[in-house]
DNA sequence: GGACAAGCGGAAGGTGCCCTCCACTTGAGC
DNA sequence: GCTCAAGTGGAGGGCACCTTCCGCTTGTCC
């Protein structure tokens, strides 16, 4: 386990230039074809050795939380962004609809965001504060009787993880999928018939299912 | 690529006691991790050595499809059943609840059902029927003014690839997502609110993403 | 009961992955 | 310009996977 430079330490000009282009070809990468692309093959798309890659991010995981944590920060913007909206429905409704659709741009981001990192812990707080927020938008929304009594924000966990099952080969086409499940989703949420109890679904495992015994 | 007996040819007794153990303990083995779970490690929990595994499967793939052929007839003697009910729109649901039950309990099920074997030509012709006659319990459902005109039978692949997406460790907590996740989009299906338009989702790859370029 | 094809297990081949090692190169400060 | 730590690329170690090979065992049929 090498030591990764940070914020403090100053790289050199051509090592900097190189750790950008090794995060921009990571996100292309991961966005295009998910998280499985082989840390050889982002080096060689990045036109460096996979050395120069590790030597910047020890662990693949590294380079993921990397890769993703602006990508993140734009999604808990969102969140925040949505819940000023004045109409809590409205915000409700773009805070669900944006998540989804980034996660339909991003074959990477969904696995990113629904994954827990345990190194990571921005990630976390981010994650927690948004969360935060996101609940005082759906006791608005309820109150202004829009959105169902028996919602639960762990439902927004169940939409984006069935969202992250709408895979498909094209962007347009998860994009196309993805709205028309969250139209399903919405209509739904403003429904009042009785439903089963709320299900607080688990994280997934970061990088390799965990296999048991 | 060595030759399978098939039903013409009559296996040894112990090949076929073996035979059978192997497909039990298969069935168990996806049911719970998915498909994921090695041919090294089925022929362990099924007492034998790879070869003879692989004497009976010539590949992975051909086990996987022995495996859920009869979880797929299973499926579509489901869908049958549930068009005979005299109440199309009771039918419609027992349809989306049932087969997503079946998902939410056999890991290996979903990838099975929602993935294309290009081999298996009775799978795809079973897929075909019932798919068929699905579509007839949808005019009948939406003529009874129950479910909403703008549903397509794509829609059912767009709920069984969300429901897919619901992965957890436990096998309670699946179903329970499931039947949350029906809920939800049963209640969408009876309302008549506008919608973005349907989509039409490409099946995934069997085993192993393709790579592109 | 004996012959032999069918069946068998485990070692090993081939591939792809994450990650490390090490000899060579190069930018930065004097 | 010279020095040298920082930076680099490619080979390869370790591992897991799917699949094949081959010498040994065993059910079956006469």
């Amino acid at each position: 386990m090498r030591d990764v430079p940070g914020e403090t330490t100053r790289l050199r000009v051509d090592a900097r230039e190189n750790r950008d282009r090794i995060v921009a070809t990571a996100r292309e990468a991961f966005a295009a074809d998910g998280l499985d692309v082989s840390m050889t093959e982002i080096a060689r798309r990045a036109g460096v050795g996979v050395a120069t890659l590790y030597r910047r991010f020890p662990t693949k995981e590294s380079l993921v939380t990397e890769v993703f944590s602006d990508q993140l920060e734009a999604c808990t913007a969102e969140v925040h962004r949505a819940a000023a909206d004045p109409d809590p429905w409205r915000g409700f409704c773009r805070v669900v609809a944006g998540l989804c659709e980034m996660q339909a741009r991003d074959r990477g981001f969904s696995a990113a965001f629904l994954t827990a990192f345990p190194d990571a812990v921005p990630v976390d707080e981010k994650r927690a504060s948004a969360e935060e927020v996101f609940a005082g938008l759906v006791s608005r929304a309820k109150a202004a009787g829009r959105l169902r009594p028996d919602f639960t924000t762990d439902d927004l966990t169940l939409v984006l993880m069935a969202n992250d099952g709408l895979v498909t080969d094209s962007v347009d086409a998860a994009v196309a999928a993805a709205r028309r499940l969250v139209a399903y989703f919405l209509q739904a949420f403003q429904a009042n018939d009785p439903l089963p109890p709320p299900v607080r679904l688990g994280l997934r495992e970061a990088l390799g299912r965990d296999r048991p015994r």
